[in-house]
DNA sequence: CAGACGTGGTC
DNA sequence: TGACCAAGTCT
């Protein structure tokens, strides 16, 4: 390959034909880090809304270090993958602490904050401060993959080290934000999974897989996990001043830190999901819950599992106080649900309930 | 290393 | 409709 050549057509096409977006307005690292933190594993359309409203509620570093983690997570409500925004608020705090709030340029510095892996780094580093790192994602290998003809598998950690390889060897240091964010402009725009555009790219003498027309079947990605299925019984539980009782999930693992309805795992060995409830409620909270009709089914499938829930209505009084204390519990006023941050299959049940309620007033 | 970790869009 | 996907990181 001639690499000078092919870096020219490879930046001067992003310089032209590169998408307006928000965080490509200046190159502020705070800006840049959140960004690349919210694009993990998430569609540019996807981000934009949540990264503008992001700014608005916390435009500086120095104002998400000192937020309360309920504010940023209500801000990542429905994005996903939530330790990403509590390890970013952790990180940034370093940064406030130790850095003086400047976000460090070093790899050494900046690969120790928490949640920057060796992607990340790379983007920020080379996209707000210019320095020649590789930053390897998914859309990096594959068009790599194409244009090298690397048939390594790149659902392989190790494969990375390769692309990273490859990167350093290509990469315009003179200009490493437009290379790096060309690469990954060119595998979302052009070369994207299944059928890429090659007759559209700008690159496509220079690759090698065009030219032997195998371009389709790279790069080669074995994976394939399994979800298993996790039943669920859940209810909307309401006492007698209309209020509703929620509980803050463990602070680690699955959706940890957010709010839900009270749900519990339900077991084979059990009849029917809402005897199931019903006997978990009680011994849990010490308290007999009067379970009313059923609201909603709700199959919700994560990444490695889903949850098959049943959602009921009930009613429940007097649970002490020291019992809500451990289990993270609270009863809440029906206008103030929305103030806490919920996964997406609870939003869905608070929604149903509302719906059913909106519904039994009409008919009065 | 393999699996956990979310969600919404696509073919 | 059910994979498979999308700018990864942590354990």
């Amino acid at each position: 390959m001639n690499i000078p050549l092919f870096r020219q057509d490879l930046i001067s096409w992003f310089e032209k034909e590169q998408r307006d977006l928000p965080w490509r307005k200046d190159k502020n690292p705070y800006k840049v880090w959140v960004s690349e933190i919210m694009l993990q594993q998430t569609r540019v359309d996807t981000v934009i809304p949540f990264f503008n409203r992001f700014m608005e509620w916390f435009p500086t570093l120095e104002e998400l270090a000192e937020a309360d983690e309920e504010k940023v997570l209500k801000a990542w409500e429905g994005l996903g993958y939530y330790s990403r925004v509590r390890n970013l608020q952790s990180a940034v705090r370093e940064v406030a602490a130790e850095y003086n709030g400047v976000v460090p340029d070093t790899l050494e510095a900046i690969s120790k904050l928490k949640g920057v892996g060796p992607y990340t780094a790379g983007a920020i580093l080379s996209i707000a401060y210019g320095k020649p790192e590789p930053a390897v994602d998914g859309n990096v290998m594959r068009v790599l993959s194409r244009i090298l003809l690397i048939e390594e598998d790149i659902a392989k950690p190790r494969t990375r080290k390769t692309f990273e390889e490859a990167v350093r060897r290509l990469i315009d240091e003179t200009h490493t934000s437009s290379f790096n964010q060309a690469l990954m402009e060119l595998g979302a725009m052009i070369c994207t999974p299944g059928t890429p555009a090659c007759l559209l790219c700008p690159v496509r003498e220079h690759c090698e897989a065009f030219a032997e027309g195998v371009q389709s079947r790279l790069p080669v990605k074995n994976q394939q996990k399994k979800t298993r299925d996790v039943p669920i019984a859940a209810a909307v539980i309401s006492n007698s001043r209309n209020e509703i009782l929620i509980r803050k999930r463990p602070s680690k693992g699955l959706l940890a830190n957010l709010w839900e309805f009270p749900n519990y795992e339900v077991h084979a060995s059990v009849a029917t999901k809402r005897e199931s409830f019903r006997q978990q409620f009680q011994e849990q909270l010490q308290v007999i819950p009067q379970l009313g009709e059923h609201l909603i089914s709700i199959d919700h499938t994560f990444s490695h599992l889903v949850w098959k829930m049943e959602v009921f209505l009930g009613k429940a009084e007097e649970v002490s106080e020291n019992i809500m204390n451990s289990h993270q519990m609270k009863w809440v006023a029906e206008s103030e649900v929305e103030g806490y941050a919920f996964p997406v299959s609870h939003q869905k049940i608070w929604k149903a309930y509302q719906l059913l309620k909106s519904q039994s007033t009409n008919q009065r």
